[in-house]
DNA sequence: TTGATAGTTCGTATATAATCGAACTATAGG
DNA sequence: CCTATAGTTCGATTATATACGAACTATCAA
């Protein structure tokens, strides 16, 4: 794998987002990397297998969300905070500003 | 059945709401509830069969974001504008406004 | 009380998603 | 080149959702 694929704002819904965001274990990945502003995988996988995390980032890419750049062996993530601001405006404030 | 349960918007987490609002048919009635006010579930299944409406009811009014009110024979729903409003600010203002 | 209307509940079929081990790929360092 | 590390992909299993017909319940009106 070189690179990923990451795809236009403009063609994901805003159910696809929705969806991607509906999982506690991608909401808390979510979470983190909007305090952390980049994170590997491994960081952020809180005990689960590799092989679930990979899935759960893959989730998070084809919704447009998160951005995985690839530096050596590792690969960082980062929100895509802007963009999606842009294309779904207040939806990232409101999730992210949720208490309990 | 004589009346609903409707949960305590502070039992509901922000991962069921975005769950229920994940859902192309549920953000349709929900879009439709924003404008009309107040509806029947028969004013907005779009022609889709009733058993179906009613499991999508079902799951707006267990994450919080639907009131439904029986009037004789119909049962009247609305959007619980205010207590999504105070327990998710921003949400329904980001998920409602968005185009495409 | 009969019939019509609105919606629920049940049961089942089908689709979609989550979980995770095992084998694999890519990169860095010795 | 060998090995360790980070993460992916595959495949199977299990869980969760959706879809919807059929039978049922409740209300209203004639």
């Amino acid at each position: 794998m070189r690179n990923y694929a990451h795809p236009d704002l403009a063609d994901v819904t805003i159910e696809h987002a929705l969806h991607a965001l509906s999982d506690p274990v991608r909401l808390d990945i979510v979470r983190q990397l909007d305090r952390a502003g980049e994170a590997s995988c491994a960081a952020l996988d809180g005990g689960r297998p590799k092989s679930s995390m990979s899935h759960h980032f893959r989730v998070l890419r084809s919704a447009g969300l998160v951005h995985t750049r690839i530096a050596g062996v590792q690969h960082m993530n980062t929100l895509r905070r802007e963009e999606v601001d842009k294309r779904f405006p207040g939806l990232l404030d409101a999730v992210l500003g949720v208490k309990g």
